[in-house]
DNA sequence: AGCACGCCGACT
DNA sequence: GTCGGCGTGCTC
């Protein structure tokens, strides 16, 4: 009888994701417990692994297991909830334990573990062979003062070289290996290059060349800056830095840094009114149940969702019970922010990725020790280390931010309602249009709804008008600018009022065009069009982070003529310019907040100064709020309607109803101006009269005769690898095996290239299946996966599976 | 993935 | 004889 631990390795593999046993050394049996973590020898070579403890038991026979090395936390990371969310998000999104426990804990807790190695002083057996690898890898070790951690020695001989010599040696016991974990980085600071003065004594390459000739203009950069504009890699930095002409220096990275000052007097609850008063009378009983409820909260922007939030959070602090709230975005939800420091002050902890790492780690103790009643953040706070959580808000709930991308890939939403059920917690959606998914769910019974109908300040909805662009394009005018916009902005200039533009440039990007050839610049690694970046005049692709110089004559076939194509906001900005000489335009997109433009300094600018445009992408639809904005253009309405995907018409309405809702915030009286080729479009109507509700009944007929959910699941299989053929066969092989899988209604889909084929000189392949019954395809799908993996036929090739993709 | 084991051909 | 290349299979 003895000690002993579950515990699941750090494993690269899914396949052998499972718990292993390992005996307990008796000093070390009061010292761990389920949530911790530790440190386990692993496979043939026994080589050290982390793992995370699942629970502790007593063993009958714990001689034949291996021993525990030591434990790596002393008190544990995730509680036991935090253990059952794990494996439950291991079935569900095909990722490994340790995937799912890194998704639960701040970065600066994960450990890296590096190997340092040692000369053996006491080694006494036979020599090696000369002229050998492992001879000359301990020679240079010999010289480098008997000591080389494995990074140093990889960039000297070669990572797998350095690997097997390494390994040689230290059966040998001609070296010694010594274990060392390492936290999580800081990343509190950022790379800096100058140059040194120095005169270059070799000719430098054309890429060295250009680093110089940036930094000769521009001065010290960052290292980020200097890649970006000039395309340069890492290497190319440091073969400079080597000879002498550029210094790399890092500095300490100056954040954006919320006041969390404490206010003097935190605000009394907040006056509900009307439908407000009713829906959180409701919603109360039903949170104070402490039963896991679902309900959503539909109301209109500007009916007063956050003071309903503020109210129910506040009731649930007095009961002794903590909240979570979700925003899609935080650097979009200012006013949100500061409110709740106005109404809960240094209670409220902040969860979001401008955050350092330091900074998310100090938060997250925070939480942990009890020091927050309240955590907003950003998709990751969802997982916020609270006990007793009795209301978990997810505002705009529609937004597709919530889904992560990465692994594991989850949905903030499905992470909540498990959690919910686990602490017998409410989840409350809040959003002015929903997803058909959740207003589906709620006109099911699986969700109370309650709805708001009234802007609480009694602001109007703007008046809407349609600038019909082939109308436009017949009558001679090819510009992005209508007439009617044109004399609406005239109007508002010469009021003294302002004007939002908003480009839709989901599904379209600035490209190049040759005039002469027809010819298109395509990234050399994927199978996409290289998009143009105005701020650093350089090609660049949005799937690999390849980037060259913009072109000025065809490389096709050398001509000069050469255009851009799709509407950009520099070409809109342009064309402003030229319709209002001497206007001032604020430029908004990816592009432009770079460096030392955030987002803040752009629209306090438009705030203080009056700049009568603000031209902009997605970034502008959210949670501006400005009382002398009366005119929202938006410049190309159907931009995302024409996307291949059956969201699109949901993505559409949801973006142009918040434009709208820009418009008219204040006392005066707004309009909205929404060009586009199809002024007839359901979609654009209902988005035009804010009307949710009639674009629901027509898109849930669409999805159900089409059976899109919510009416069935997608399960996406994307299959990559360098070969085409052998893709192609395990994604034949997945086909096949899913058919077998399948059950009533289900459908397998023939294997079809993914919308973009090649990312990364990677060929990718999709098997989409759609299905009745997820929970049981689930299990089967999970066996395909592991059996897939483990195939030798399958080496090269790799595969993820997705339910309910949003792209 | 990463590591050891075992089988076979090349070379001291 | 033995060193090392690669195919195979397992990881408490």
């Amino acid at each position: 009888m003895g000690n002993a631990v579950h515990v699941a390795v750090r494993a690269e593999n899914y396949t052998y994701d499972k718990p292993y046993s390992y005996s307990l050394p008796s000093e070390l049996s009061d010292k761990i417990s389920a949530g911790m973590r530790v440190l386990v020898p692993f496979g043939r070579g026994n080589r050290p692994v982390q793992a995370l403890v699942l629970d502790v038991y007593s063993e009958e026979n714990p001689v034949n297991l291996k021993r525990v090395i030591e434990p790596l936390d002393e008190t544990p990371v995730v509680s036991d909830k935090d253990l059952r969310l794990i494996l439950w998000m291991r079935d569900k999104y095909f990722c490994t334990c340790y995937d799912a426990l890194k998704a639960c804990i701040p970065a600066g807790l994960d450990y890296k573990q590096q190997i340092d190695y040692k000369v053996n002083p006491d080694y006494s057996g036979s020599p090696l062979p000369e002229r050998s690898k492992a001879a000359a890898l301990l020679e240079y070790m010999k010289k480098a003062g008997g000591q080389a951690d494995f990074d140093t020695l990889c960039r000297e001989f070669g990572e797998e070289e350095a690997r097997t010599a390494l390994n040689a040696l230290v059966k040998k016991g001609i070296l010694l290996s010594e274990f060392h974990k390492i936290r999580g980085v800081s990343d509190k600071s950022v790379k800096y290059a100058v140059l040194t003065g120095e005169v270059p004594q070799v000719k430098l390459g054309k890429r060295q060349a250009e680093v110089v000739s940036y930094l000769e203009s521009a001065g010290e950069s960052s290292v980020k800056e200097i890649s970006y504009y000039t395309g340069a890699s890492a290497q190319t930095i440091n073969a400079l830095r080597r000879l002498g002409i550029i210094d790399v220096f890092e500095r300490e990275v100056l954040r954006l840094t919320f006041d969390r000052k404490k206010p003097s007097k935190l605000l009394p609850d907040p006056e509900l009114v009307g439908e407000q008063e009713e829906a959180y009378r409701e919603l109360l009983r039903q949170a104070e149940s402490g039963k896991p409820s679902a309900a959503l909260l539909y109301g209109v922007t500007g009916s007063g969702k956050t003071f309903i939030y503020i109210k129910l959070i506040r009731d649930m602090i007095r009961s002794g019970r903590k909240a979570i709230v979700l925003v899609p975005e935080i650097a979009l939800t200012p006013q949100l922010l500061s409110r709740f420091y106005d109404y809960f002050g240094d209670r409220v902890a902040l969860i979001h990725s401008a955050l350092s790492v330091g900074e998310r780690y100090d938060e997250w103790k925070r939480i942990k020790s009890g020091n927050a009643d309240v955590v907003i953040g950003t998709r990751s706070a969802v997982f916020a280390p609270l006990e007793n959580i009795g209301l978990i808000i997810i505002d705009e709930e529609q937004e597709y931010t919530y889904k992560s991308e990465q692994n594991p890939r989850y949905h903030a939403r499905d992470i909540a309602k498990f959690r919910a059920v686990q602490h017998g917690a409410m989840l409350l959606q809040g959003s002015a249009t929903p997803s058909l998914e959740s207003m589906y769910a709620a006109k099911s019974g699986k969700y109370s709804i309650y709805t708001l109908k009234n802007r609480y300040n009694g602001d109007n909805l703007p008046a809407v008008l349609f600038a019909d662009m082939s109308a436009e394009l017949r009558a001679g005018n090819g510009g992005q600018i209508s007439g009617l916009l044109k004399d609406e902005i005239k109007k508002n200039m010469s009021s003294g009022e302002q004007t939002i533009l908003f480009i839709n440039r989901r599904g379209s990007s600035r490209y190049i065009l040759c005039q002469n050839c027809g010819g298109v610049p395509k990234c050399p690694n994927c199978s996409v069009a290289m998009t143009y970046h105005s701020a650093n005049n350089r090609l660049m692709c949005h799937y690999c982070g390849h980037s060259e110089k913009m072109i000025e004559v065809c490389p096709a076939c050398a001509s000069r003529h050469i255009t851009m194509q799709g509407a950009g906001t520099q070409r809109v900005a342009e064309e402003l310019e030229a319709l209002f000489p001497g206007a001032g335009v604020i430029r908004m997109d990816a592009d432009t907040i770079v460096g030392k433009q955030t987002h803040e300094s752009l629209l306090s600018r438009f705030r203080d100064e009056r700049v009568p445009i603000l031209l902009g992408t997605q970034m502008i639809t959210k949670g501006l709020d400005f009382e002398n904005v009366t005119l929202v253009g938006v410049i190309d309405a159907d931009q995302s309607l024409n996307i291949p995907d059956f969201r699109a018409a949901e993505r559409t309405f949801s973006l142009i109803t918040q434009v709208v809702g820009r418009a008219g915030r204040g006392e005066k009286k707004g309009r909205a101006v929404i060009q586009t080729y199809s002024p007839e479009n359901p979609v654009l109507l209902c988005a035009a009269r804010q009307d949710y509700d009639s674009f629901y009944a027509g898109e849930i007929e669409f999805r159900e005769s089409f059976n899109y959910p919510p009416f069935c699941d997608l399960l996406c299989m994307t299959l990559s690898g360098a070969e085409n053929s052998k893709v192609y066969a395990a994604a034949s092989h997945i086909r096949d095996a899913l058919a077998s899988a399948k059950s009533g209604e289900d459908e397998v889909f023939e294997p079809a290239p993914a919308p973009v084929f090649k990312v990364n000189n990677k060929l990718r392949y999709r098997v989409i299946m759609k299905t009745e019954d997820t929970k049981r395809l689930r299990n089967a799908v999970s066996l395909i996966v592991r059996r897939f993996m483990s195939d030798r036929r399958f080496a090269g090739v790799s595969l993820a599976a997705v339910f309910n993709p949003l792209e």
